[in-house]
DNA sequence: AGATATGGGCCTGAAGCGGTGCTATTATCC
DNA sequence: GGATAATAGCACCGCTTCAGGCCCATATCT
């Protein structure tokens, strides 16, 4: 089922609440602010510190903030934060994401098994790039102040920026 | 893990080659040709075919076929066929599919627990309207010719599109 | 010292995914 | 009419992920 799951949901609600607070608060004051369940709240900090996007703070006043300024965190960061690489087949996925996978679950093949006589390989991560760039035009900070473009055009520096990420993944 | 299910990677293969084809195949045909598992295979033409995307035909010399020209199957109607309804997050489901999910897992809540006091609804449910209109730009032609535009601008037409279908939705 | 936070685990029930097999039905060919 | 070849509709199983919760260690401020 082509969706986020419900922590990257409350995730996107979390980020946008600290993005227009810009001051730190602590994971039970957010969850009593965004009524979300707190243990849910607390992992999805958690994670969210470990991969950079919000830096933390321990002890009495301590708390969250985000690590950089919403304009410079973009949906697609969220999601990847939240979910790992996102791909829309499995040739899309980048060889580092591949060999992790193989590592984790032991040795099974986790490469498209047609590789060579693959038609639609070229056109599928055609199609990958773009949804990938669409989802990285749009920040935080957009999603915040409900200010996401009408028309998500500007796709001159698209091509470029798109062929040199699959080039590099 | 935001990414398409190998089932609907499979289907893609197999559509964009029976683009290619454009006469009757049998399953056990088409998974000689690709190099599938035949019975993964039968079970996706089986799902494909309840979803009306292609059409079968029984017995000796039967087999099936695309129930509509590749130009006019788009690449959301594949995966939503596949996947059922995409949606970014919760809010972006439909009246009817929330319904639907109600009904099958037993009364739960599956709807967003803010709804009213939540913040982001609207430019969420834009980003989703934009990344779904750009899967729904892509035609089973374009994929099987490898002929996907660089750029997918045209949102003229997609504003009112857009608008239209998340009022329908 | 005590109160308040985060950090890092670990655990469980439920649901979805990947894959397989069996039987019934339908159409064609001989 | 009978054999054959194909789809239709199930039902099943092992595995992974998801959603949610809990516990204890550690750090920090008062």
């Amino acid at each position: 089922m082509f969706a986020l799951t419900r922590k990257t949901d409350y995730a996107l609600v979390a980020l946008a609440a600290m993005a227009r607070l810009a001051e730190r608060v602590s994971a039970r004051d957010l969850a009593d602010r965004l009524s979300l369940p707190l243990p849910v709240l607390r992992n999805i900090l958690k994670q969210l510190t470990q991969e950079g996007l919000v830096s933390s703070t321990r002890g009495q006043q301590g708390g969250y903030a985000l690590a950089r300024t919403p304009e410079r965190i973009t949906v697609i960061d969220l999601i990847e934060a939240m979910e790992g690489p996102m791909r829309l087949t499995l040739c899309c996925m980048s060889e580092e994401d591949r060999e992790r996978r193989r590592a984790a679950s032991g040795g099974e093949r986790h490469h498209c098994d047609l590789e060579g006589s693959c038609m639609i390989r070229r056109p599928v991560q055609h199609v990958h790039g773009l949804v990938r760039d669409l989802l990285s035009r749009v920040t935080l900070a957009q999603i915040a102040r409900d200010e996401v473009p009408r028309e998500m055009d500007g796709f001159n520096t698209f091509v470029t920026k798109s062929h040199a990420m699959l080039g590099a993944r």
